[in-house]
DNA sequence: TTGTACGCGTTATCAA
DNA sequence: TTGATAACGCGTACAA
């Protein structure tokens, strides 16, 4: 049914490499006179032909196509936007420079020995792999170049890698809050992001903000609740919790937001509340949630531009780049309530 | 580099067929001893082989991928929520079913004859089309399956189409402002939308909510502003914007949102303020935005559905699938200040 | 300019 | 039953 090159080779009475030259620039040493150009242009016009990408990519071995690897995606919209800001980063770099962005469901996996590899992609960006010593094999035994976005673990990997500065943004929390008054803090994190790099450095930074500002954290006051905030009441009661809450992710912020309302603590006039992920759901939580901002679409573009500088030989990058964070300020955080109280 | 299907076979000593049989079961009626599978099936394992799904696209013509079509955008997240959840019902859908989702930039065209087709997608889903003889053409013509989303243009497409109820979204609008008293009532438009079908259907259904109510529309309420409100006060200040203003988009409604309270009018209490698509940047404007649902989701979700089924060839479907729309009732609609003054 | 082979998995046909 | 061989899908590299 559809139209191949060599219909219209035959119909113009030429070679199907006359067509290619003519239709797509193919063929080194071809040349075609301009009358044959017209009236294989004309014909083609005319039959309606149209390239088979499938074949040339079979060919050429380049789609121009990359991939998205997100685990934890089933839907974007979900209750953050951390993704939406993502794809973003990842399909204006990739648009602007030819790319087309697939989002796959099956790419999860990858075997025993790499990154999955079946023709498709050019490259893939990877999000969040998890800390695994298959992980690490699997990009270096990857076929195809891949670019990995949040990869905590420090392992020297072979792509280039994209981090925040957690400790440089659990710093700006501890400043905004510190300015406030605070002098007790608490930090949550729920059970699937507890044991995390991501989590390590988050507590980490927070510990070393507060130390360098003189001022002590007490372990009581690492929280480990649930992501809907499960845990909160009974620390509440017995007096664990401190002033000023740093939440590990934003969707589990948000939940504790909703849980401290229902148990009538209020926000941010009895605790201050700090989350991580500053992204348009901040801004519909009550209060609306100050928060630590990840520059996720500037990584992401530069993730997808790497990947692709990598794609077409430019460049091989295979070093760790860190983006600082910035804060958002919000409605979750206010005075210390004990800061008039002290001396 | 890659291994391919021959160099298993000939590791294991066996024709391509026969690893083809073994490790993707194809071949009607190849048959492999259960020692043959097994030496085929360790020896591609060793060798770490992959099936390259290009060559196998090619050759089956089909490539278990469909993609999505959307002249307008560049970025998701944007201003509106309304792509995500576009794409949160399409990728629940289509993962559901096997297949991938691939958002590329070059679709935005079609051929004179018919939509492009390049063998990368079983099918596509275009969303909001313009109206057009080209358009109506494409589809016609098109030689892969296609579902259209917003196609408020009334022509028997040989597609399946989702469109909401804008009639019965502008009666709920015009419903719940005259519960609030409200009977002068303004309609807004901004110039790249103000001669779709869409507009049309939504003043239309205005007209139509009002006169059923009693109440008259006047013409010069029909506000051809800018998409950032530009127009909205001189308008203001000559009075011919009612109590009531309801915008044709989320975008424009939150600029006018801006515009007006940086001109000294407070909303709602000068003015109530109703959008359509209510998306989560509803919740992010100021005051917070009432605005008309379109169940987006559900549309992309059974846009991709039926596209799927006619991929698979279980069931054809060309007919005009017609969502409900359900008004969120948030903070920019208060009661009509002139409401108390009438007799 | 044209012919031939190639990229790689699959279909259809044929042989033991 | 067990399998091999040839041809195909379609655009392109390279030699002629």
């Amino acid at each position: 049914m559809p139209v191949t090159i060599r219909d219209v080779a035959q119909a113009a009475g030429v070679s199907p490499m006359a067509v290619s030259k003519v239709l797509h620039g193919r063929g080194r040493n071809v040349r075609v006179s301009d009358e044959s150009a017209e009236r294989i242009r004309s014909i083609a016009e005319k039959m309606n032909y149209r390239a088979n990408d499938l074949a040339r990519s079979l060919r050429t071995q380049r789609t121009n196509t990359i991939a998205i690897v997100f685990e934890e995606f089933e839907r974007l919209g979900g209750n953050t936007g951390y993704f939406i800001e993502l794809f973003d980063g990842v399909i204006s770099a990739a648009f602007e420079r030819g790319f087309s962005v697939t989002v796959c469901p099956k790419m999860v996996n990858f075997s025993r020995n790499g990154v999955i590899w079946d023709g498709r992609f050019d490259g893939l960006i990877w999000c969040k792999p998890e800390d695994s010593p298959t992980t690490v094999e699997a990009l270096a035994n990857s076929v195809i170049p891949v670019a990995v976005l949040h990869a905590a673990f420090p392992e020297d990997l072979p792509v280039p890698v994209m981090v925040c500065d957690n400790t440089q943004g659990m710093d700006l929390a501890v400043e905004h809050l510190t300015a406030l008054g605070h002098r007790r803090f608490s930090f949550a994190v729920d059970p699937a992001n507890a044991h995390t790099d991501e989590a390590r450095d988050r507590l980490f930074g927070l510990k070393t903000a507060l130390q360098q500002r003189g001022i002590e954290f007490d372990l009581m006051r690492i929280h480990n609740w649930g992501h809907k905030g499960e845990g909160f009441e009974a620390d509440w009661e017995s007096g664990k919790i401190g002033t000023a809450l740093v939440v590990y992710g934003e969707g589990q912020a948000g939940e504790i937001l909703n849980r401290a309302r229902q148990y009538g603590v209020t926000i941010p006039d009895q605790l201050s509340v700090v989350g991580f992920d500053s992204t348009r759901f901040c801004e519909t939580t009550t209060p609306r949630l100050t928060a630590v901002r990840q520059p996720v679409e500037d990584m992401a573009r530069l993730a997808a531009n790497l990947l692709i500088d990598r794609i077409e030989g430019k460049t091989v990058d295979h070093s760790r780049h860190i983006f600082p964070c910035t804060l958002d300020v919000r409605m979750s955080t206010s005075s210390c309530p004990e800061a008039s109280l002290r001396p």
